[in-house]
DNA sequence: AGCGATGTTGATCACCCGTTCAAACGACGA
DNA sequence: TCGTCGTTTGAACGGGTGATCAACATCGCT
């Protein structure tokens, strides 16, 4: 039996979805090697410079198969932030079910390799509302899933400083992510003092 | 007696400066409100579209008056950035000398105004290394400044905290940052919390 | 009045962009 | 073998971009 052609639906009229274009399948090699260098033409030329052609001449594709697997700019860019939280939720995940989960998050928070790509794409979310909306979602999600073990592993504790784990979760992702900005512009005044503080604060929580 | 051609240094031979083009000078009404149209332009669409031409349009002129004023799109940038800066170094200034400049400044920190602006150019800092330089430069000095402040003013209290000032200003700093980048992203979940720890905080230093 | 510095304008160069399209290629089932 | 589908390719469209230029207008000085 042959397959139905694997079409894109723009939109609709009187129930009849309106056939567009082909587009490719989501498990292509060569999609992978796109999303791949689009998030290094982001990283290393900003999300500005992410252009269909400049992504396939890094890919060493012609730009039109980059259309091919996604129609628009917005679905790459999307593709690659979604690639990109998959793998911060994978490391939390690991960082939150550790031997110390409460220092592996910190250390997560403060790690640099994923925080630069995660500026850009807020930057992006300014005019960008496909995007905007998934990093919401994403943000919202992360937070929530560390307020919750925070609170399970700290509730108490932070209760007697007048804390809340909501409160850590926001204090600790705000400090580790200035620490990565700021250093990524060779600022670095305060910021062994800054961490000193965090770290002996945890040491209290974990006495 | 004639002025001198107002002309721009573009490069040198043995010695000899090579003429290149005339530039409009740095107190033009014109050049304010070019500069006033860029911020705009950045603010609403992104770095990424403050373009020559959008911006003439957005100020209502020609595009090649842009150009008169500032030879390069950095030159532009930079401009937009100083005035910036410059206003708040202003705006620091004033919190420190007010009546209680600790919280002043934790006000300042949480002020949405600047930020958005400020997280454009650390946006545009990654792939322009002219503007990247001034950034670092001015945020350097802020830091300086706000840490003597801070020392001056808690530095017992600090002390006794195992604290010392340039962590306090690179906390606050960072925390009032990320408080108003997520309210940018409509993320707000743990925001009200982490607000009360921080001004708990400012109490107990205070008191 | 004449001249040069300064401000302004519109046209133009070559380039990059997002997107679309028609045509080919390769594999696999009928 | 043929047809079909997923994939790939190169070319094309309309449009925006940074930058440059020659010309025109204005103003102040001599």
């Amino acid at each position: 039996m042959p397959q139905a052609p694997c079409v894109r639906a723009i939109g609709s009229y009187a129930g009849t979805m309106v056939q567009k274009r082909r587009i490719g399948a989501e498990s292509s090699e060569t999609r992978a090697r796109i999303v791949d260098a689009a998030e290094q033409v982001i990283r290393d030329e900003g999300y500005a410079a992410a252009s269909s052609r400049r992504v396939a001449l890094r890919a060493e594709l012609p730009p039109s198969l980059v259309h091919y697997y996604f129609p628009t700019t917005d679905d790459l860019l999307l593709a690659v932030f979604r690639r990109g939280a998959q793998q911060s939720d994978a490391m939390i995940d690991q960082a939150l079910a550790s031997d110390d989960p409460v220092r592996a998050l910190w250390h997560f928070f403060t790690d640099t390799s994923r925080t630069a790509l995660a500026m850009e794409f807020v930057a992006l979310a300014n005019h960008r509302k496909a995007i905007r909306a998934e990093i919401t979602r994403h943000s919202e999600a992360m937070r929530a899933r560390q307020t919750a073990c925070l609170d399970r592993l700290l509730g108490p504790k932070l209760a007697e400083q007048g804390m809340t784990a909501a409160a850590m979760s926001v204090l600790l992702a705000s400090a580790g992510r200035a620490l990565v900005m700021e250093k990524g512009l060779d600022v670095s005044a305060g910021h062994d003092d800054a961490r000193q503080a965090v770290e002996r604060w945890l040491d209290t929580l974990l006495a």
